[in-house]
DNA sequence: CCTCACTGTTGTAGCGATGCAACTATGGGA
DNA sequence: TCCCATAGTTGCATCGCTACAACAGTGAGG
């Protein structure tokens, strides 16, 4: 491991520990609503738009008769709708209704304001090291495979 | 907010999920053995040293009652061991076993190592930024309350 | 010594997540 | 038309988290 690594390894240890409380921060007045399991399907759908029963048990990985009783409740709550899909009277297609889009957008909306935040409190040349280091790092790390973050609710 | 800053926040706000990813990846193995819940009880141990079932159920914001049942569950898997007080009959302490140790110390060392290799991928001056940023968005970031990582089991 | 506060556990109850098995309704192909 | 696969739901069972209430044992002060 190069000698720059090691102390960098360190610091960004560190900056994941502050972003994990701005995360949890950020998505904690959802969870007043609805649970992480919940959430996360809400997430999927904000994402990927509209989709099949089968189709959103299997991005999310549980199996459709959980899925069906978790939908349940979300609908229950007024953050989903079904509705039967024209042309298929088998299949039935979950979307979010505006409560649960906007549930997912204020904490999309309250992370980045949080985040801001941070950085007013960093000089500008912090910022630029920053944006530069984040920015290759986000590239080298790739994007998370979906199923990492249902760990975490994500 | 400065003109840097909102460039700097969409790419802290990419990395935020790319860490979120490692978080999520480094945990997984030790949710196979334990869940959320009880993660959680290893770690505020493994930070703080054995602790009274009382002090570690006010840790954690969760009820005594609670708490037993939960620390049963980590004795029984062999995590965790309570033990009478001396000099007081009524108190019991919790620590963890060196399996427990040895659980939440697996699940550090792999996100390091996985931070690590992110950095191999990244030129010698993008770490040196990264660095730079990290080691300022953590200090104005400040450690996060015990009380928010909660949410994410942490 | 006696009462009272403290510590932890147990009894009880509810909720949500989860999966398997069985069922209903539907669609497609032979 | 008839059979079979598909889509989703429902019945059933289990597990873990959670809290409240009640209890037993213990410590401390009057």
């Amino acid at each position: 491991m190069p000698h720059d690594a090691v102390h960098t390894t360190a610091a960004t240890l560190a900056s994941s520990r502050a972003l994990l409380g701005i995360v949890a921060r950020s998505l904690a007045p959802a969870l007043t609503e609805v649970t992480v399991p919940q959430f996360r399907v809400l997430v999927v759908l904000s994402q990927s738009g509209p989709l099949r029963m089968g189709d959103l048990a299997e991005r999310i990985g549980i199996h459709p008769s959980t899925l069906t009783r978790t939908v349940e409740r979300l609908e229950h709550g007024g953050w989903i709708v079904r509705t039967p899909v024209p042309d298929n009277r088998r299949e039935v297609r979950s979307s979010l209704t505006e409560a649960g889009q906007a549930l997912v957008a204020t904490v999309t909306e309250r992370r980045v304001a949080m985040i801001a935040e941070v950085l007013e409190g960093m000089t500008t040349d912090e910022r630029a090291a920053l944006g530069t280091g984040m920015e290759a790092f986000a590239r080298a790390a790739g994007e998370p495979q979906p199923q990492d973050l249902l760990e975490l609710g994500m």
